[in-house]
DNA sequence: GATGAATGAGATTTCATTCAT
DNA sequence: AATGAATGAAATCTCATTCAT
């Protein structure tokens, strides 16, 4: 007991946080998990607890309520996300195009092979409490915002044609949200091929055409 | 009147039964006003029997279950809106890039302004009971039956180009089904503006460049 | 309409009356069916009213309230019953111990073949409302009675060896009243035998040992 | 209190699960005595709550629906039952026929001082889910064997005559089960010669003749 | 940190009963 | 005679939330 307390807690993250972080991330993906598969309404606290193995009483020693459960989960699962794609090599070099469409191709794979149904928690406008609503906002533009600097490019560079960047980013991620849905029932190849589709079809929203499509 | 009454009564529905199916229509359309705007899960029975100024009760005189109510309403839904978009003259004549632009100017519009969450009804894959599962496909392939057939025109005609129709056609509904969330913050000219601006992006979907683009 | 109510109304019933009587033992003996089969809170109003393929509304024409619909039926059910038993040659010739045994194998069968559970209604001691406690009880009375006429007989003319007549006879109505789920599964001639090993066992209640059991 | 605590954890159900299933126990010994007086329909949630001074919610956390509270409370009542029928001394000593008879009037005792509506529950054949006709089959197997065995072996040693030990065995177990309804209004001494005249009764199904009887 | 227990508000559903036509 | 419509009370069930331990 003393020898633990002597560790000075600002120190650094010890391990008890780390620990305690740890749990949270377990949540907190979990929660992604069920809430992008069937929705805010339908999924129970009581059904993220079992799938935890846990009881609703520890989730609400790590959340306040369902709400900020929720946006958690959102969060993280956009943070990782982000990172993810920012992460992504092909995004960083060559023709933008070249680089737009590598980076829906990820996108659209980590949603139809990851998290089958988390896009829909961005895009639904839930009425959140004005507090979570903020956060959520704020994650969405960091997101987007990767998408819209390279279209952007693209715009500059004559490359792409657009309406407004906005729209086009807007219908972008209607699109992309659903993919899952449409790709879940295929496997291997075949999925790889409808992902591929999906992302040409997507970079005609900035004007270029697929290489080889029915005119 | 006396012309109506003319009509034998075992020719068509007596009274009765469209008395009958004209309370049906005005719950099913009341039903489906709060649903498309709320959503399945924010709206209760309660809410549906205050707005008809009837009780819960009443609602299960005509309909078995919150899930029947509920797949009536789309089934209204669906129908007033595909019917509306058939009767659309714009849909009907000129060049199909017009036509179709028209269609999706209308269809945008509708779902903006009328019913803010009615597409969500569609889209997401609710775990209906398999009875209401059918009646609900058959709707959306009638739905989509509309849009395609122009695409297809289009692409045979030379005047689109896309990957393939499936997946054009599945990108575009998903944008569209996102456009009250988009537009729902805008009122009178703005909210038409975007509307076009949608539209316009949307057709760069069949390859279709919008008249005055930022390129 | 003038013709019809020349009828003096009091003369006899007329075809109006006879033709409510038919109505009436049609709702009843259909009630009877139902609640004998599984209860009185089992069944609903609405469950009567399907079967006889009328509304709800209508039984209500014929009686004010659910359990007056349920006490005539009892009433009916009884009253047919104890006059089938009444009229039975069997019973009234012959040692009073075969008249005994005759009356309880066509009890038996009655219940077993006819209505399968209707005997329910007699014994449960469903918390009626007072008024409606008498005149089953009458009824009771009245069928029992032919019973207890022989039983009395038997003991007085020392045919048979009781302990009680009430509680005998107690005894053989509980019994008798559960035949129907015993024998429901069974058809022709194991029907009929179960029914007659029954009768024997019964009768063993009077003290008149089986011709042939296994001792 | 130490001795107890002495045991290893893992060797026995821990403090918690012991309290919690004796709070279970608490739930459906409640619930068992209402079912049992007043029979299935007749009792809501809110009734068995209400006895418990919970809420019905609380309920809810340890059976998942009335059908499982209800048949949780027919299990226990049943096992109760059979286990005091089986810890009568008088049941195991002596002639048969005493035995019998002992294991009868204790029965009928119970019945008609502690469940008055209980054995109802037991053969009304009530629609119960698959899942829970199951317990209820084998509880009722178990509890009748005793008296089965009882019966097999009078009849084997001769001091019984009966048609069929099954045959015989149903009308017991019917008259015993009406019992409650007939002595209900009778109190102290009354009570116990009824009970008493009950069982002289029953003990004829099996060929003993009561001590005193009036033939 | 975590859990079992409990709650209470609200949801869906059922049903006897009434009533205008 | 009969019906369709409506009601309202009560029943079953769900779930986010709280709290003592």
């Amino acid at each position: 007991m003393s020898a633990e307390e002597a560790v000075p807690a600002t120190a650094a993250p010890g391990r008890v946080e780390r620990k305690r972080g740890r749990r949270i991330q377990e949540i907190v993906t979990t929660a992604a998990d069920l809430f992008g598969a069937r929705g805010y309404d339908a999924v129970s606290l009581e059904d993220v607890a079992d799938r935890l193995d846990v009881t609703k009483g520890s989730l609400y020693y790590y959340f306040s309520s369902k709400d900020e459960l929720v946006t958690a989960a959102i969060e993280t699962l956009g943070n990782e996300w982000t990172a993810r794609l920012e992460a992504l090599p092909a995004a960083h070099e060559g023709p933008v195009a070249d680089r737009l469409r590598a980076l829906v191709r990820e996108h659209i794979g980590i949603a139809v092979r990851e998290y089958p149904a988390a896009l829909r928690l961005f895009l639904v406008p839930q009425e959140w409490p004005a507090a979570q609503q903020a956060r959520i906002k704020a994650l969405r533009r960091r997101h987007d915002q990767f998408f819209r600097t390279l279209v952007e490019e693209g715009v500059a560079s004559g490359a792409f044609t657009v309406t407004t960047v906005d729209t086009t980013l807007q219908c972008m991620h209607a699109a992309m949200s659903q993919t899952p849905g449409w790709c879940a029932h295929l496997t291997g190849r075949a999925q790889d091929r409808a992902v591929e589709e999906f992302t040409d079809t997507l970079m005609m929203l900035v004007g270029v055409a697929p290489t080889s499509a029915s005119s």
